[in-house]
DNA sequence: TAGATTGTTAATCGATTAACAATC
DNA sequence: TAGATTGTTAATCGATTAACAATC
């Protein structure tokens, strides 16, 4: 049952060019982190980075970054740094976001429309290739360019479009069922929208966003007569 | 410089009816979990709970549960567990949500516009209470209720409106621009959904929901070779 | 060579879990 | 009273930071 953001969710999969030795879920946080830093930087033509500008940039401290490397091998050259070309290509390499990622979104509503429609996802390597409902009065019809799909045509089209990465925009009543087909049809790993807590095999994770939450968080923090506007 | 959804970021506010002393942001998180099933419980009529049942229903471990009650005084009777209607109102009014919140949303665009109609903020005391935009094509007019207005005005808005809470649906270039009139406009904390580093005083509070980085982590999951669909 | 910066080991810090006396 | 469950202290675990030998 892997569940919640924070827990310990990671599999024990071993990638052969790599050391791969248990890094921590926040390690994986951060290196997506600098992997955005180090897109940025690349149009400036900059060949090799510190550590200490690595930290200077993100606000992760130097000895953090270096640590999280170490994780998955050697990266830099010592009393040189990194260079740039190279460690954005094996950070993406590493997260796997180095060629296009095929997704699947599973409920065409607000939520669902806003996040077909964000340019941010092709921009990163994740191609929106197939979405679907089980409202009967949406399929057929196009949300963008994306022709809205039956629900229970998944397993099927998934044959087709090898999607491993689901985002589920559905409401919390339907999410678990809708779950159990997208694990069905193949679904390794799912972004859960819903704020309903999903059961899966202990071979699919899930990662889940939840807006109340975070306003929850933030709720707390403002301070109690904090009234100077 | 408050950052980065795990930095620790916390305040050092003080409650008079609580001991406050210093609770992990993983708790705090927590704490809105507990709440959200004691929500759902709550239909139930069910009157006591124990730290066992909470572990049993969100996966949390039953000493985690307490530990982080801990940090805000006692709650249960020993040998007997928690009132469900007295701790779901004492973790709502630690976590501010006792009380409807006005918010203010800035970017009228596919996801904000996802947000403003999103039932769950309402039903969880979240009021969107003013939307703004910098586009002074889309100033004037109506978000399901809600008509856009200049980000320019926000100031004098929030001197009638009262918002803490801002969330932040712009493109990454305005981020900062924009932070800084949230900033001036009182707004004490900050949901911020364009992936962008921005910089806030620090006694204001950022929390980052970033798309791309959640499914970069979910990506690094799938497993090398797993083709068997 | 001298200066810089890495990768890694050790030390520190903080968070989670276990254990148990207190108490309903 | 006996059984159950709390709140808290102590033990464990894991993650972050510091330090430094290796090396470019």
């Amino acid at each position: 049952m892997h569940e919640l953001t924070r827990m310990p969710h990671t599999e024990g999969e071993k990638q052969d060019f790599m050391k791969d030795s248990k890094a921590p879920i926040a390690a994986l946080e951060r290196l997506a982190t600098y992997l955005r830093y180090l897109n940025e930087l690349n149009r400036d033509g900059l060949q090799t980075i510190s550590s200490s500008d690595i930290e200077k940039a993100t606000g992760v401290h130097a000895a953090q970054f270096r640590k999280d490397l170490s994780y998955f091998g050697e990266f830099g050259k010592p009393g040189v740094g990194y260079n740039v070309d190279e460690l954005r290509g094996r950070i993406a390499r590493i997260l796997k976001v180095d060629n296009e990622q095929p997704v699947i979104l599973i409920g065409a509503g607000n939520l669902g429309s806003a996040l077909i429609g964000y340019t941010g996802l092709p921009q990163n390597n994740f191609r929106i290739v197939g979405v679907f409902d089980n409202d009967h009065h949406k399929v057929g019809y196009k949300l963008w360019d994306n022709e809205i799909l039956d629900i229970d045509t998944l397993k099927e089209h998934n044959t087709r479009l090898c999607a491993k990465i689901a985002i589920l925009t559905v409401p919390s009543m339907s999410a678990q069922v809708v779950v159990d087909k997208l694990v069905d049809a193949g679904i390794k790993v799912i972004l859960n929208f819903a704020p309903a807590s999903i059961r899966v095999p202990d071979n699919v994770v899930v990662r889940n966003v939840c807006f109340v939450q975070e306003l929850t968080v933030l709720s707390y923090h403002i301070t109690p007569h904090a009234n100077g506007i």
